[in-house]
DNA sequence: AATGAATGAGCATTCATTCAT
DNA sequence: AATGAATGAATGCTCATTCAT
């Protein structure tokens, strides 16, 4: 494969690590499709030769960056065999470390941000990632209840109640990016942790005696 | 008092609803000052009149719906007697009911998509609403652990797990408003009370018994 | 007279010194009529009541400077009795001390620049200043020859070169108010006394011998 | 060289030329930029590619039309080998038939006009343009004095009469385009032949007999 | 007569998008 | 395929002018 074709078929990849990266440092209303051209190291032309219009390169970057690593870094999760509590514990922190330390925090930000004006988008992202995820925690609530380990419980507020604090988290990682003075003053990673003890205490069951053993594993 | 002087006393005031409305429903970027002028019921030129720039038109915004409703809100529940866990319980409710149905979530959302573009601004905001936010919640959390009703914790970790669903409930809920596809599938409400109920558990010292009282107050 | 009244007298020359000022310092454009009213010490609204609109405005100024201190000072030098080249000497000076220490080069000045832009006021001005200030040089310069103290000489063209300098310099002076760098490095009334004692050199006969007499009177 | 590449490069003259004509035409506020696009045959837009901003036109139409004329046309003038008052006249009709003819007068109203509100602008004139002009009439009544060709003299405010016509014609000349009734009722290089004959009258020693040497002791 | 709040046409500037090369 | 020069619609902001009080 010559030089030419592998450039080529790298340049999309290419233009939608550039433009993922803008829009989340600078918002999409303040990225200027030529900044994002140069970023990928071609030309303004070339980027439209690839992207019809900023908007679609946005789609793009989110329709990429949202199936990859959502779904696919919880994927692993399923094939689990520990506690449930264990199961929710891994899967904070796996959503933190890979949602997290990646592009997915800027991408909610982006969501958030601009969904009131990219309504179709909204409804891509509802449907490719809001779901997804809510399936999965139900999977894994679902199991604990199943299995004796967490109480019963009003499933969906749940879920909403589990992914607010991570969503919050991953948005503000990727704040702070840009703006220093929002983010955490506390490490992250470490809120996560925090919020695991305190959820579980509230999901499992109060355990004849002191079940702290799984809540509080060394 | 002249008709005159009454509409010129109320436009700043209008501008800023106008305004406040606007950002929140689109953006910052994507409100144009006309269409601020416009819903206000005055012409271009007149927002000039009040407000020199676009930019100083948002910080105003900001700086009147935050300091007044965060703090004020809070204030109340300082003189609260009841106990620690009923105390935080009514902080969230609060939280949700104030800043949440007003307009705080959207000054959230704007903050959190525009002040990687005004540093300042960013500053402010640090300084007038996340410090005395982070503030309260800590002096609730040392009043709990004071009277021996919460157990020993890192209360900074704390802090932030419990500001992180709130902060993102209150996104969302605006979210919502020009992009029903986002909006939680459950009522927020509930997830604040799942959340509350969630965290408490994790919060309270197991407590001899039955600490079911105060955990599911009918 | 009640104060009112009298305030209302002195208006409309507040207002045109105010203007004049203005205009001279910072050109025509750049002035705000906003700040012609406040310097005049009324409100904008004011201003408009006694001149319909910003041009009108400046024909007012430029109307009332030019009979006033051109026409009127160069008067008194037609009484004079002297040499003609004393008259002409005294005529230079005259016109140095009157319109360029006044407000004269400021006119000249919008005049070059705005004349362009509105031809009305242009022909007012070359009909009330120019044509009368070209009269009164060649009232001078006849003289001199009819009383032999000149020598015959292209009348016109012997005009503009007198005028042209004493035009720049009057100029030049106000131009260097608000910009120093652009000043004359020399006393201007150094230069008019050169441009004096050069231009009379070429007008006047030889003379036998003692024509210093009047060159340099005492 | 491909069409487009040829355009490009003409593109900045061509700008300049068209920014020049309408600034001297009609000022630099009372000029639009999309006025000087239209007239250079390209898009508003197009100027910004060229120029980042209009006061940046003005300065590059300034800086080229400047150093380049006075300068050089000037230079030629030192290679004279005649007498000195022959090489003043040259100087004289030098001056009116580059700077006069072409748009130095132009440029000569604008600085007038615009200089108090770019200082930095006029700094820049000064250093660029005055400067070097009055440097080069120095050498020229050096020159003349040195040959005792030319009468002792205060040199310094012997330049400034002898710019001061000059400046004035070259602007008299380029107002006059634009509103035919401030021009000259002479020919201008009439109006110059006469300035120049009266100057050297008063420069140059009496020559063969008067004894002008008690007219002008040193 | 005087005010100053309000207006809106006008202009400099930006930037997504196109297209000749 | 790639370029980058060119475009022009869009928008923040200014300021001469109006008019209700």
């Amino acid at each position: 494969m010559p030089a030419r074709q592998r450039r080529k078929a790298a340049r999309p990849q290419e233009l939608l690590d550039a433009a993922l990266a803008l829009f989340v440092e600078k918002g999409f209303a303040a990225t200027r499709t030529e900044e994002v051209a140069e970023r990928a190291g071609v030309s303004k032309g070339t980027l439209y030769l690839y992207y019809p219009s900023k908007e679609d390169l946005l789609k793009a970057v989110i329709a990429q960056n949202i199936s990859r690593e959502i779904a696919e870094s919880m994927d692993r999760v399923l094939r689990f065999e520990g506690s449930s509590a264990e199961l929710l514990r891994l899967m904070l922190r796996e959503w933190w470390a890979n949602a997290g330390e990646a592009s997915c925090g800027g991408i909610c930000r982006l969501m958030m941000s601009e969904a009131g004006n990219f309504p179709e988008l909204a409804s891509f992202y509802e449907a490719e990632v809001i779901q997804p995820a809510r399936s999965l925690w139900r999977a894994v609530l679902e199991r604990g209840m199943a299995r004796g380990e967490f109480r019963p419980m009003p499933v969906e507020s749940t879920i909403a109640a589990l992914m607010a604090p991570m969503l919050f988290l991953v948005m503000q990682r990727h704040t702070a990016t840009s703006c220093p003075q929002l983010g955490s003053p506390v490490d992250p990673a470490e809120v996560v942790e925090r919020v695991a003890e305190l959820m579980l205490d509230g999901l499992c069951r109060p355990a004849a005696a002191p079940s702290d053993a799984d809540r509080r594993p060394a």
